[in-house]
RNA sequence: ACAGUAGGCCGGUCUGUCGCGCACGCAAGUCGUGUGAGGAAAGUCCGGGCAACACAGGGCACCAUACUUCUUAACGAGAAGCUAUCCGCGAGGGUAGAGUAGCGUAACAGAAAAUAACCGCCGCCGCUGCAAAGGGGCGGUAAGGGUGAAAAAGUGGGGUAAGAGCCCACGGGUGGGGGUGGUGACACGUUCCGCCGUACGUCUUAUGGGUUGUAAGGUUAUGUAUAUCGGCGUUUGAGGGCUGCCCGUCCGAGCCGAGGGGUAAACCGCAAAGAGCUGCAUGGCGACAUGUAGCCAAGAUAAAUGGCAGACACCGUGUGAAAUAUCGCGGCACAGAACCCGGCUUAUAGGCUUGCUGUUUUU
């Protein structure tokens, strides 16, 4: 399952939105990780991710073009450490707060380091859910 | 050959593997096939298309442009020229270019920046002194000095107390008349009629400009309530449109504020055959034009066009007897479409190529 299809990104500006208010944060540097994880409305709903790589930092287009790719393509690599809860899915916002460009390798090292820390919150999340039920 | 100068062009290629956007197809699936960044996609500085508002009119203001002829859909763009000036041995390059009647300003330096006397030069009148001379006052003088971006038109002669376009000759610049050449800016020579500092601004003249930009604008869906309060108003006209203002004119029964509710999604615009691109021919010094043949080439929307691995090419460098061979190491620019075109500007590793110039060597 490497695939990327629209329904892995987060598109709704509400949602985005909601992401902010409500979500929780931690930093592996260089990607902050904002995280918002509820329950499922429907039985397709799957973990959906968002990218940004802030203008503040990064002025040329293609510095920002060129880590986006690289972040996205490290989430579509190992994107599988998440595990595929029934009840709940999470959103999430990896956003770059480094001020320089990292290679891919180590974009891809963090970025495994962050999703298995969020693997753990969301199960953690899952048991509650069917202990309550 | 080296150095330079003015242009034009390219700006990686291929393989494996895992992926992404869009279009089309069917036997309808995580299925095939096709296709997917630039010369600047950038800055948003001009011009145009397109769209909305408006589409009685007038005045004022504001902005832009400004040598000539031409090119272009258009432009503040481009081509070929003209004049002045500066840089370069040169090929060439930079800057400026409507008008000037009036008004204003001209830093620093300098006596003085346009009503020019600081020093100097000359005359006259006192004073000191035997004299030579010194110093003072009043006046004349732009020939000489130094300052400056710029100092009142050059050379020679006459003239004078000393001087001065004060006068004369020659010559210079500039405006006018008339002549020749040029489409024209202008050039050349003539007349000997007038004039003789420069720059910038203001001002004047001519031409052009309605405003806002695809987040324009349109359609559909979802939801619904405008509950309540305050102010102004309905021929005593609130408010709005008509460019920024004024006049004028048109519409006109609601409008403004507080507060509350809903949505924040999809589609069109928008992926296009057009002032289109490429080749060839003809015309033109050229920008371009005309004809003819071929081509159809991204379309996302928290935003696709990619990640990883390798090979080749190119550049630098080390090893080495060794070039461009071999091996190792490093590097490979600027930069990412967002409505579309034409220009301009800015960024850019490396490479290719044409004309011309200078120097040196050889024939």
């Amino acid at each position: 399952m490497l695939q990327l299809s629209k329904a892995d990104k987060l598109c709704s500006r509400t949602k985005i939105d909601q992401l902010f208010n409500k979500g929780q944060a931690f930093v592996v540097y260089p990607l902050r990780i904002v995280y918002h994880i509820h329950a499922k409305t429907s039985e397709t709903e799957c973990h959906q991710f968002f990218i940004n790589v802030p203008k503040k930092r990064f002025k040329k287009a293609v510095k920002r073009v060129w880590l986006r790719r690289r972040i996205r393509e490290a989430y579509r690599l190992n994107k599988a450490l998440l595990p595929a809860s029934q009840t709940v899915a999470a959103d999430i916002a990896f956003l770059y707060i480094g001020s320089e460009k990292k290679e891919f390798a180590v974009i891809e090292q963090r970025m495994k380091e962050a999703l298995a820390k969020l693997a753990e919150i969301i199960e953690s999340h899952d048991k509650c859910n069917a202990a309550q039920s």
